[in-house]
DNA sequence: TATGAATGAGTTTTCATTCAT
DNA sequence: TATGAATGAAAACTCATTCAT
């Protein structure tokens, strides 16, 4: 089953620049992000392997061909939401603490709305694949990490508060915004502005300095 | 087949048939407890009928008797959730707040794991399930509003910050606390005293009056 | 299963007079017309008893309690229908040749469609319910039988061609009129008059001697 | 059960997977002549997709392969019954009325029984079928005009009645032959010759000019 | 490298039938 | 008599996976 026909994968031409047209890398990317479109489509329960392979435009076959089985393929899928996750995060200006809060918390900014949909539900399954569980152990955990640092940062600026540890203040906000994007979907109208501005605004207002209270 | 517990189901002593004496209720509340035992298990996109029959130890035809297909066995098993939801915080001493607040985030003190676990799959998959969405509008938001009038006499007592709306407080710690469970079954030491309880106590402190903040 | 617990059936108090209410009989009755109308709306395919049941407005156990399995049910209905079939035939004023045929072929004369629309449901799964198909041959032949005599009659008055056996001729309307019932549900609109009038007029005219053709 | 032809079949060299030569069309020409033999043998409702898998010799997800359910099905064999039926009809030498009612009227020159009985059974279940019922309606309204057309014809040469419009002339011959096909089943001996010859013969004095009558 | 026909286990659902009450 | 809970086989359908081409 697993033979070795996928070393010769290695043996590629050449290290093309750019985009590498017809590659194997860039029709996997591709497929990926059939993946995730079905996922935020359809919930993960929803997400068959002909589903994705009709989101694709390409055949079953090419699915099984780029990915060993369904597992793997969510493992790839998985891998490449945190990085998506991750590059949104970076884009940020990382010296403003409350630019950045707004970042995080405002997803009316996020262009891409298919992955966070995603990946709420791979998380949400994460328990009941093993393999995938340790990916979001992980990833996750560097996400927070982030946010922590951020938030200490705030802290010794004063902007702020600092009777709560920044590593704690951090796991609040993602589980708040965790909570939220479960509600998302089925009360979409709790989320549109100028309600869903409150939250963002009381969020902040919660993590602000005693001194910033009424 | 990962365990050999089932073949100890099949020593029942002989597959009865015919009219019992048990009530109907009484037998569609034991297979509504199954289904959210084998949810909370298996997570929703695991929870099949056949598990379920397996579960409650009949044939998958009992299960379709009881109810007539999928859905309606789903929306029964979100009312039920629901219920016993309500049940937990109706046990509660309603005069004291922070003893409901204890109660509300400090799930240790509850003692079906299954019912929340279970409430948060089908919370998720909502979306794809039109007439169960509906139903999660209406009692989750009840649940909400219970708990923002809760912190409304905190505020008048004092002992909540009064900053930021009860109703949005309400809104911001049950978001908090879904974001935790999702991930409760993924990184379960993350939530056990003492880390637990430290996620409880600065959540209090989040919804504090400043002058309890240093 | 077949005990002499039936027996006690015939110990009735007395044979009341009138039609007997509450008895097997009428009972038994009051089922296979609810047979005859759920074959009728669903179609032999469609007609399950659990359906009936439900016409019926009693319960599971007792359409089996009546009916030792849905073999001996169908035959029943068959049968029934037959009867039934047997009555609006007999109906008749057995003078007048024009008159019966015109009543043969007006089915918006006859006043349960239910029964024509069964007993064709019926007529076609025969093949495939051997025991029936026997009740079919008997019952159906004595139609065309009856049919036949009131053609026969028909031509020694001169009213009906005679350069064909009645016989065939019978043969030849019965066959007529099970392929327009069959097309009935289907394309109702032709069977509705004026259009449904001229199949009539037209099918008397194809029977009708030469001396009375243009 | 009924009979032990199954076990050949099981002893085929070995459940071959992975790609055929064979083209699609091809395939799905054999799994439709395989429904049509089914429908013919055990009725409508007797055609479940499993017999239709062992009828072809394949499992029943090929057959769900080709057909996305059953109603597809349905549909495809219900065209391709009609195209058969088509042919049987082309294949006539159209100048000649006579022969072509011959040919029409006379079933036991058709080599493929299973095509009559078979869309017979489909025009009876019909009306349940809605998405089949229109197509009915369209291809037997043509075969109904073709018939029209070669009566008229016949008309003009003086070969047929003129006192019946041709297409109410064709409507009672098919109405005649559905009649027919429903009792061939049921009681076959009728329509074997000598007696099923009468049958034609009388149909076509049925349709004669009166000069032709005695 | 890529295809897509075919598989077979699994899912929801329906149903005739059985039987303790 | 009559009920209705429960059964178990079969139906339609889905899906991850395999593999000859």
């Amino acid at each position: 089953m697993s033979t070795n026909v996928k070393d010769t994968r290695n043996s590629q031409p050449a290290p093309r620049r750019g985009r590498p047209k017809g590659d194997r890398a860039a029709k996997r990317t591709e497929l990926l992000q059939a993946v995730i479109a079905v996922i935020a489509r359809e919930g993960y329960a929803g997400a068959s392997m002909r589903k994705v392979s009709q989101q694709a435009g390409c055949t079953t076959g090419a699915v099984t061909y780029y990915f060993a089985n369904k597992e793997e393929m969510i493992i790839a899928v998985a891998e490449s939401l945190f990085d998506q996750f991750d590059q949104i995060l970076d884009g940020d200006d990382q010296q403003d603490v409350h630019a950045l809060l707004h970042h995080w918390l405002d997803w009316s900014n996020i262009s891409d709305t298919d992955t966070w949909l995603a990946i709420f539900q791979l998380l949400v399954h994460a328990r009941h694949e093993p393999a995938f569980a340790s990916i979001v152990r992980e990833r996750y955990a560097a996400l927070r990490s982030a946010l922590a640092a951020v938030l200490e940062r705030g802290q010794q600026e004063g902007s702020i508060r600092q009777d709560i540890p920044a590593r704690v203040l951090s796991d609040q906000l993602c589980a708040m915004t965790d909570g939220w994007m479960m509600l998302m979907p089925i009360e979409p109208e709790r989320f549109e502005s100028p309600h869903g501005h409150t939250l963002i605004t009381s969020a902040l207002a919660l993590i602000a300095p005693p001194s910033e209270q009424r």
